[in-house]
This record gives structure tokens, C-alpha cells and sequence, in this order.
DNA sequence: CAAAGTTAATCAAACGATTGATTAAAGTAA
DNA sequence: TTACTTTAATCAATCGTTTGATTAACTTTG
């Protein structure tokens, strides 16, 4: 029965079953912590049986990494090329990717709850080493633009960069990762679907492009 | 012997034991996590017994809570009246609120990791609502002081308070919770005590004001 | 074609190790 | 003594993992 309705689901989602409890993982990794999640926990949640998890991934841990595996590919290429662009501006670059980044990021709020939870244990492991690539090639490209506004008199000569990239992740995390604090902040309920699309979407959009023009620009 | 060493630690720092046995639990807990960080561990980095844990706190639970109990009253007070002090104009409050949280903040930087580590997880427990409400007031205080910059005329009418809120808050949590990130990000060593002191401090609080008074300010 | 063999997938049960907690005895100071 | 601290040993529970058996779907063989 059990079955039925996960190979329903499985359809509909067109997704296999490893891929499955790798969602499932994902969720209650980025719920519970690592040590938090048993995998007694994740296996009955995602409905197969606890010896399938090693039989798949060989480990708690292998299951870990390949969460991180399946994603890391697709962020490779978020703004992939966007400094070395010279047919726009500094600030529509800018523009640019805090459109795609509020876009990507807020749909994978649990990947990137998970991300910064494994991130924040700062250990010196293969796996956050990888990460910490992952995520400075985006600061490196972020770190071009704003250097070119400089650079090309867009922006004022005084901003502190380094500042500006930690307040453009560091909003979206405070908001996605602590929605204890967020949502009554906010007014509405950032863990509902609905509510993320219409409201803290544009919301993070726009303010952050008008937060960034007043402070960049001359 | 190494109970020698610990009393010269305690002697020297002034502290009786139960203090110290929470200091070093704070730490632990923050680089490892509640589920990760165990009691052995917890107790033989602290120079104690395991049982002796369990006779000071009652349970682990205990300790963690204890490791809050302890800091929620010194953070009651960070800027307590501050908004219903009429003296000073809005712009004023905020650069005060924004020197007193960049000090008192960073310097409590392991528990700062653990408090947002555990108000990520959103489970509802009375400490999470207990650490909501000891939070929402210093959220609620800088709302007010929003608030009255825009009825008074300094602040721009347009101005997003709770996002506002949200990255004073986030910017200061991506520093301090994933210095894997900023650290390469700033140049500088944010674990360090000196640099804190030196330089992450002072760059914190001037970035702030200049971004806010960029934003806020019509 | 059908029988035999092979494979991957799945399961309940059990493994040794580690967890947080408890105990009873020993130590310490007033 | 008396009351408080500290210790090593031990507890049941839970942890991640492994096992051996069973199932179902293909392949090979005669």
C-alpha cells in the first residue's frame, strides 16, 4: 500500500527512487542536522527499508556527500560568464544576478539550509572544502562585477566589497534559514510555497536592489 | 594533575567550576551541534567527570538549557529604552544600537552560532519560543526606531523595515556562522581575537552605518 | 518454448559500538 | 560526624551497519 502510493508519487514526480531518498534525506538532514537524523528516521520517512540506504550509498555519510553531488552541478553555473560581459553595466550585472540568485536560491531552501548548517561546523573535511569552491566561485564572480563598477566609475571608490557579498547572502540566510524569526518578521509564513513565490521573492528582489543601488551608486 | 591545571584555568579566569563546565559546553555544542556533541566529549574537554554533568545539570538537555539561561539576561538589556528616548533623532539610535550590537555580538560569537543553530531547527520547544521572544525584542525595539524615522521625516517613506532588520541581522550571522566563507571573503582571520578586535569590529559597525545611512536616509 | 541460472532489489533480524543516564562507593572539607 | 563532590563501573536504549533469506525480473540453456 505503502508502495503504491510512493511509486505514485515517484511517477508523477519522474524521479527514481534514489533520487527520491535523496529528497526525503535532504529534508530531514537540513531538519534534524546531521547527528540529528537517524537513519532509522530517514529510511521510514522516505517509506524503504533502513538496509536500502547503505545498499545505495554505503554510508550515512555516502548518502550525506551525494546530497551535496547532486547539487553541486547544477550551482556550477549561476552566473556562469556574467563578469566577463562587457555589453551591459556593472549595476545591470548586479541587477542580474540578484534576480537569478533570489530566484535558485529560494527554491532550494532546504539544500541551502543543509549547506550553511555543514558550512557553520567549519571541519576541515574533502566535502566542505568542495563546498567552500562551490560557493567562492560565486563570490569571485560577484567580487569582478563590483570591482568593475568601480573600476568604470559606476560605483563609489569607498564601498566595502567583501561586506557587500556577506549582506547579499547573509539576508537571504537570515530569512530561509531562520523562519522561527523571519516569518513574524516578515508578516507571512516563508515556509509556505504559495507565499514564497508571490511575496518573499520579489520582495528579497527589490529590496535588495534598492538596498545595493543607494549604497553603490554615486 | 589535570585537575591542578583546571583550578590555575578556573583560579585565573575567576570562575567557579559550573561556569567553566558551561563555557566549555557552549563551545562544544556550537562547533558540534546538540546530537553531535556528547557528554564524554563535552566532560573530558572540560576536565570533568561525565557524571558530573548529569549532577550539576540533571540531563543534557539541562546543560544546553542552563548554557541559555545563563546568557538571556545579559542580552535582555542590549538596548533596552533605547527607542522611547526622544533626546536623539532616529538616525542617532540606529548608529547606537548598530555600536552596541557589533560589540556585545561579536564577542560572543560561539554563542551566537549556538543560538541560531538551534533557532534553525524550528522545532517548537519553550526554548526555541523562549529565544524567539528574547530576540523579537531587539527586533521589535529597532521596528520601533524605524518606524518613528519615517513618521518624523528622516527616513524615506519607501523603506522596508523587517528586510532592513533582516540584514543587520543576516550580515552579522554569515560573518560570525560560516567564517569558512568570510574569512578568505574579508582577507582576514575572523576566528582570530585580535582581528575581531582590530578590524572585524570596527569594519562591521562602519559598514552599517554607511549602508543604512545610504538606504534609510532621503 | 520451458526449465535453469543469474541478477538486482528488498526485507526483517541481529550485530557491536556508542549514547545519555544511574549507581554505589570513595574522597573532601567543615 | 555530616554534607557535599567526585569517581569508576554499569545500565538500558539507540546508533549505523551487516547479514542471510526472499522476491521479482531478466538471461541463458537445452
Amino acid at each position: 500500500m505503502i508502495n503504491f502510493v510512493l511509486s505514485k508519487i515517484m511517477e508523477k514526480e519522474k524521479t527514481d527512487k534514489k533520487d527520491y531518498i535523496l529528497d526525503v534525506a535532504e529534508r530531514v538532514f537540513s531538519e534534524k542536522g546531521f547527528d540529528g537524523a537517524s537513519t532509522r528516521l530517514i529510511s521510514s520517512e522516505a517509506g524503504v527499508n533502513m538496509a536500502m540506504l547503505n545498499y545505495y550509498f554505503g554510508s550515512k555519510e555516502g548518502l550525506f556527500l551525494e546530497i551535496f553531488n547532486r547539487k553541486i552541478s547544477s550551482f556550477q553555473d549561476i552566473l556562469q560568464n556574467l563578469g566577463n560581459d562587457d555589453s551591459i553595466s556593472a549595476w545591470e550585472k548586479m541587477q542580474t544576478y540578484i534576480d537569478m540568485y533570489g530566484e535558485k536560491v529560494v527554491n532550494n531552501n532546504c539544500f541551502q539550509k543543509l549547506l550553511y548548517q555543514e558550512m557553520g561546523m567549519n571541519r576541515r573535511t574533502d566535502l566542505s572544502d568542495k563546498l567552500r569552491d562551490m560557493l567562492m566561485k560565486n563570490v569571485t564572480e560577484l567580487n569582478k562585477i563590483l570591482t568593475e563598477g568601480i573600476a568604470n566609475g559606476e560605483f563609489k571608490t569607498d564601498i566595502d566589497i567583501p561586506m557587500v557579498i556577506a549582506t547579499l547572502y547573509g539576508t537571504k540566510n537570515y530569512i530561509i534559514n531562520t523562519p522561527m524569526m523571519s516569518s513574524p518578521l516578515l508578516g507571512y509564513d516563508i515556509q509556505d510555497d504559495n507565499m514564497i513565490e508571490t511575496k518573499l521573492k520579489p520582495q528579497i528582489k527589490s529590496f535588495m536592489k534598492n538596498l545595493l543601488k543607494a549604497y553603490l551608486h554615486n
